[in-house]
DNA sequence: ATCTGCCATTAACCCAAATCAAGAATACAG
DNA sequence: CTGTATTCTTGATTTGGGTTAATGGCAGAT
C-alpha cells in the first residue's frame, strides 16, 4: 500500500468535520503525521509517561485501562477509524493514568504534540480544526458516559450486542466483563439468565 | 451592581485560559453575553430540549442530573465563577438527556449558541479560546470521572469534605447522597461510621 | 497426541448497599 | 406557637455482585 494511502481513512474522518479544509491545509497536516506499526500485546501509552501523541487506528484494536489495586479495568475498546489517546494527559502534559495497548497487531497513524503545536502556529484554521476535535472528544466522551449511566447492565450488555457485535469476536470475554465493570463470573451469570429468559419467552 | 461589574468574574476567567485576549476581542464578546436571574427550583435545561447556551454562574448554585426510573442521580453542582451546560446538547444542537436546575436564586452570564458562532466568523481568535474551552472542559471532564473511578466512597466523602465544605452547608444530603451515587441511608450510615472512628482514633 | 496454561462456567458463601419500614429531628407556614 | 411536611437516622430484610474454588473446554507448544 503507498504511503499515502495510508492517510485516506484519516482524511475521510476530517472531511467530515471539517468540510472546508483547504487542499494546502490538508497537504501541511499531512506533512505531519506518522505511521506507525505496533504489535499484538504492545504498549501505546503507558500509565506514568506523558502520552505525546494522538492516533488514528487504520487497522487493528486496542484497549484503554487503568489498574487499581493490580485490578485492570478497561474504560473503552478503539477499532479502525477512530481516534485513541490520553487526551488529558497529551493536553495537560502531565503523566497518563492510563494503559493504551494493542490486542491485535494495529496500524496508527500519530499526530505528535509538538507537530499539533506547530500546526496550530503556521496554519490559521488549524485553530478551528483543533477546536472541533476537542469538541468532537467531548461528544464522544459524554457520550459513552451517559450510556455508562442511564442502562443497566444487562441493558448495557444488549446495547453492547447491538452496537458493537464485532467486539464480541475479537475481544476475550473477561475484558467485556471489565468493560461492563464486572467480573467474568458475574458476567456469566448474566449470559446464562438472558439465556433463560429467552427460552421462557 | 452596574451592568458592566456583571462580566467582572467571567473576564477574569477568560483572562486566565487566554491571556492574549486583546481589549477589542472582549468588547465584541461581551457585546454578544446576556445577564439571566433565575429563581431558585427554576430550571435552566430541561430534559428534552436543546440547550441553547453556555451559563457562566456569577451568583449562586445550581445542580446537573438526569432521570433513571423516576430516580434523580445528580452529576454535579456549580457555583460562583463556573460554566455550567450542557455540552455535548449544545454542541451537537440534539436535544438534552439533562436537568439543570437553580437550588438557590442565581445570576448567570450566558453565551447563546448563535452569538457563539457568530464570534466564530467574526472573531478569528475566538477559535483559539473555543478550542481552549472545549479542552478545559474535556479535562475537567476525565479528571471528575478519574476520581470517581479511582476512589473509595468513603474517600469521595472525605475529598468532597476538603475541597466543596460549602456543598454540605448549602445543599441538603439526599443531594450529597445522589451526587455520591448511594441512597441517603447508606450515606447516613457511612457518616454514623466515620463518626465513630474519630471517636476510637 | 498429549501436556500445559488460559479461559469460561457453575456453585457456595459473603458482604455492602438497596429496599422497606418506622421514628426522630428540623424547617416552615399559618 | 402549633401543626405539617420534609429531611435525617436507625433497624430489619433482601439482593446483586464479589470472592473462592472446582470443573471443563480449548488452543498452542513440544
Amino acid at each position: 500500500m503507498p504511503v499515502e494511502e495510508k492517510f485516506e481513512q484519516l482524511r475521510t474522518f476530517y472531511k467530515q468535520i471539517l468540510p472546508t479544509l483547504t487542499t494546502e491545509g490538508w497537504a501541511f497536516t499531512e506533512s505531519l503525521l506518522s505511521v506507525r506499526q505496533v504489535k499484538k500485546r504492545e504498549f501505546i501509552v503507558r500509565q506514568g509517561a506523558v502520552c505525546n501523541h494522538i492516533s488514528f487506528v487504520n487497522k487493528g484494536l486496542v484497549k484503554m485501562s487503568y489498574m487499581t489495586e493490580d485490578k485492570e479495568k478497561i474504560i473503552s475498546f478503539c477499532n479502525e477509524g477512530n481516534y485513541i489517546s490520553d487526551y488529558h494527559s497529551f493536553l495537560t502534559r502531565k503523566p497518563s493514568m492510563l494503559y493504551i495497548q494493542a490486542l491485535e497487531d494495529t496500524e496508527l497513524v500519530e499526530t505528535q504534540y509538538d507537530n499539533l503545536q506547530l500546526l496550530y502556529k503556521k496554519v490559521p484554521e488549524a485553530n478551528l480544526l483543533g477546536r472541533l476535535i476537542a469538541e468532537q472528544l467531548f461528544i464522544m466522551m459524554s457520550e459513552s458516559d451517559m450510556t455508562a449511566k442511564q442502562e443497566t447492565l444487562e441493558t448495557r450488555y444488549l446495547l453492547l450486542i447491538k452496537d458493537q457485535p464485532w467486539l464480541l469476536q475479537r475481544v476475550p470475554q473477561y475484558m467485556i466483563a471489565s468493560y461492563l465493570g464486572i467480573t467474568p463470573e458475574a458476567f456469566s451469570r448474566i449470559k446464562a439468565r438472558l439465556v433463560k429468559q429467552k427460552v421462557a419467552a
